[in-house]
DNA sequence: GCCAACGTTGGC
DNA sequence: GCCAACGTTGGC
């Protein structure tokens, strides 16, 4: 099992409208790095959902349904389906984990351009346990 | 709105 | 293959 972390800007396409949709294609990666993420996750795999801009944080966590395939406005790109899995009590900002010693080496810390990363499943337990404020 | 940190493009 | 110019993302 693998863990991600998807941002989306929540103007565009927010975690509300994951659960009021059920699931989702997550199209428009037009990045190679991100883009290799998507095709490395396996059906089952979780991904935190993050909200970029407005938010800026981590408000729950999304399920890969479907692994990638060519996207249907651009065959040179890959999309998944993802769909909610579990939605934080508490979001778990930006500030929360840059001020979080053990999760400096997140890549949304270090490479905070990076809309598909992966995550280490130490760093999913840590900020998971920060969602149910321990 | 500004700017840092990238990624991409195109001239040489 | 290098690098300047430009575009984009996203935090502040």
């Amino acid at each position: 099992m693998n863990y991600w972390l998807m941002k989306s800007e929540p103007d565009v396409y927010s975690w509300d409208d994951l659960v009021r949709d059920k699931k989702t294609v997550w199209e428009g990666v037009r990045n190679y790095q991100a883009r290799n993420n998507l095709k490395a996750m396996k059906k089952g795999d979780l991904a935190f959902f993050y909200h970029s801009n407005e938010g800026k944080a981590i408000v729950g966590i999304a399920k890969i349904v479907k692994e990638f395939y060519p996207d249907p406005t651009d065959n040179e790109w890959s999309v998944v389906d993802i769909a909610p899995e579990k939605k934080f009590k508490t979001p778990v900002t930006l500030a929360q984990i840059k001020g979080d010693k053990r999760l400096q080496d997140m890549a949304l810390v270090r490479v905070s351009r990076l809309s598909v990363q992966p995550v280490k499943k130490e760093e999913f337990d840590m900020v998971l346990a920060l969602s149910e404020g321990k």
